[in-house]
DNA sequence: CGCTATCATCGTTAGATGGCGATGATAATG
DNA sequence: CATTATCATCGCCATCTAACGATGATAGCG
């Protein structure tokens, strides 16, 4: 292995680190299961969560820069939504299992049109 | 939904949150990528990664937490590996693609038999 | 029984982070 | 233009964390 691969490594180890950083917080990962019913307003992140909107604003921001979210200006609204992506599906939905082999299972209603939640 | 389900989603949640914070960290992935060449010694890791013990201690607790990793004492070492778990890899293996997708990817030497690494 | 090697834990420190209110920017409305 | 609604950003604070050295615990060695 070149001295350049391991810089390249290092590098994706940290990409990888931030996409996980992004996913390592309860509230984001609420916001990610509740834009699976669509693309909502801040406001609307705001009353669904209980949180102060500065606070829901900056965990969009920090979703927005991995380019788990996508953001569409109408008016004086931001529109979020998630960005499509079956690996992060996969990883969400793997992630439920793992969570859920201890304690009663809540089903994170994502779409995994392949296999039908075998728990 | 009712609330007692509601509490379980927030417990759901913060186990997943905890799950991916133990991934959130380059050098706790590194050592997930180096325990793919079989257990290990803490004073190994620690020469492999050129941290200090004490560390490197440090972040294998963290992987033990979430059960990620194993421990076997054999005399006075302490040999490291990782647990058996189909949804970590599939986890690992989808944020390397994320991850890959600009920059020149380096390729995890994840073992997954199904899918021949189409990026 | 000393002595060394290996590892876990403790205490500390510098930096990151989630939360909030306040402020600024922008767009619809009158 | 003035006002209001919506959102992003800033400053602040309490908490957390990754890193280290130092210390303690345990197992092999002479």
């Amino acid at each position: 292995m070149s001295v350049d691969d391991a810089v390249d490594q290092v590098t994706q180890l940290k990409k990888m680190a931030a996409l996980f950083h992004a996913l390592a917080d309860p509230t984001r990962l609420l916001i990610l299961e509740h834009l699976l019913t669509g693309e909502h307003k801040v406001k609307e992140l705001t009353e669904h969560l209980g949180l102060a909107q500065s606070t829901v604003s900056a965990h969009l921001a920090c979703l927005r820069e991995i380019d788990l979210v996508s953001v569409r200006t109408q008016g004086r609204a931001s529109l979020y939504s998630r960005t499509e992506s079956p690996q992060l599906s996969l990883i969400l939905a793997q992630a439920v299992e793992l969570a859920s082999v201890t304690g009663s299972e809540h089903h994170w209603h994502e779409e995994h049109p392949n296999q039908p939640e075998e728990v």
